[in-house]
DNA sequence: GCTATTTTTCTTACATGTATAAAAATCTAC
DNA sequence: GTAGATTTTTATACATGTAAGAAAAATAGC
């Protein structure tokens, strides 16, 4: 057992490089050449080191990328002045969530993150909550509350981002357009009566309407 | 240009495997064995041919998985009986979408499809369709409740089997339990009263929940 | 039949994440 | 000092997806 009170010489090889170390660089070559290029090769060599040594300051890859999204979350995230009215307020902490992600675009890969919980998140969780106790919702339905909206806004980034990924792969014509292509207007007249104009519906950006029928609907259920 | 009424022989190699060989022979590998170990390898292997001339068949291994998953809904998603009522239609159509990917074990690698688009899933995506457009909602309205309610549900599917997965490898305490062990009460109350619960409570099932409060909130929006 | 064309298949090669085990660098006990 | 113990770093190796191009197998025109 480590005594807390001893010398704070700790025994082994000291380290070269550390786990902040190594996000700064991760944080680095993202920015300045997107998420593509980061590998654990790369790293390892703009750190000067080797790619294995990374490996015991982060598990693997993908905690490092959670690492990188808390990292971005704890600067993107300020606390703004919210609405004193709780719904307002619920509005308000989720948009600013999904403002913060949404403009983060390497993000998809890792917002399957069961919540987002970095520490600079919490407030705005805290916020969320508060707002839908502030509602009449016991706290147990309020985690519930919170739940569906983080659900609703994962999803919401998540689809949008991997399509636009998609669409800047793809050449051909998109499998959406073939299956509109040949739809029938018998079976499916709704689809068929707005195929034309299911890629500019889609398109827009209606994440704060949504957010707001979800919470009213998650209010008025009392 | 390809003459209709020429005779039916093409030029070139004929093919020894087809896109629906390749669509069954992963299929049989993912049942039988989990979708860790479809590689394209092993695909080959399996269907007696090499690694490249899969890819003859389908663009890559995202694509193979796509068309996986709408293999899947096809025999999956059987039409029931829907409630005559629109709210009610919606929310059985929405949650029989939801019952089937959920069943899917394999499906957050794939799930950020733009929609689920396979021909099968259509016919319920009308159905949601119809029933905000009944409910009141313009076309292009239903639509964008449409695409909410996705986001929804892909995000409560993505969100949940990554978290399972996620728990599956750890083997430590989660990000989650050390976030939650410091919680300051006085500067976050609300998620200091829940916290010993967060755990529990994140667990339960509460789709239908938050889809009943999705689509009450998108129907008295008008 | 021979050549050109077209389509599919096969061979080879590479980048990537990471497992495994050896090596290096430090501390502690004697 | 020397011998473990402990921790970090390095070297090597492997499985994977897939790019690039050669080879094979068919048709079409002559």
């Amino acid at each position: 057992m480590p005594q807390p009170s001893a010398p704070r010489k700790t025994p082994g090889r000291p380290p070269r490089i550390s786990r902040e170390e190594v996000i700064a660089t991760a944080r680095r070559i993202v920015d300045a050449e997107g998420v593509d290029r980061l590998t654990m090769r790369r790293l390892a060599t703009e750190i000067g080191s080797t790619p294995m040594a990374l490996y015991h300051h982060v598990r693997n890859k993908e905690e490092l990328l959670v690492l990188l999204l808390d990292d971005y979350a704890a600067r993107a995230l300020h606390r703004p002045e919210l609405p004193a009215q709780p719904r307002e307020r619920i509005v308000a902490a989720a948009a600013a969530i999904h403002e913060a992600l949404a403009a983060c675009p390497w993000i998809a890969e890792v917002l399957t993150a069961d919540d987002l919980m970095s520490t600079s998140a919490l407030w705005f969780v805290e916020q969320i909550l508060d707002g839908l106790v502030e509602s009449g919702l016991t706290p147990e339905r309020a985690v519930h509350g919170y739940r569906t909206i983080w659900y609703y806004t994962a999803g919401e980034i998540v689809v949008r981002t991997t399509a636009a990924r998609r669409r800047a792969d793809d050449d051909g014509p998109t499998y959406r357009e073939r299956v509109f292509a040949d739809l029938d207007p018998n079976e499916l007249p709704r689809l068929a009566q707005v195929a034309d104009r299911w890629a500019p519906l889609t398109a827009e950006n209606t994440y704060l309407d949504g957010l707001r029928a979800l919470i009213d609907g998650l209010l008025a259920a009392h």
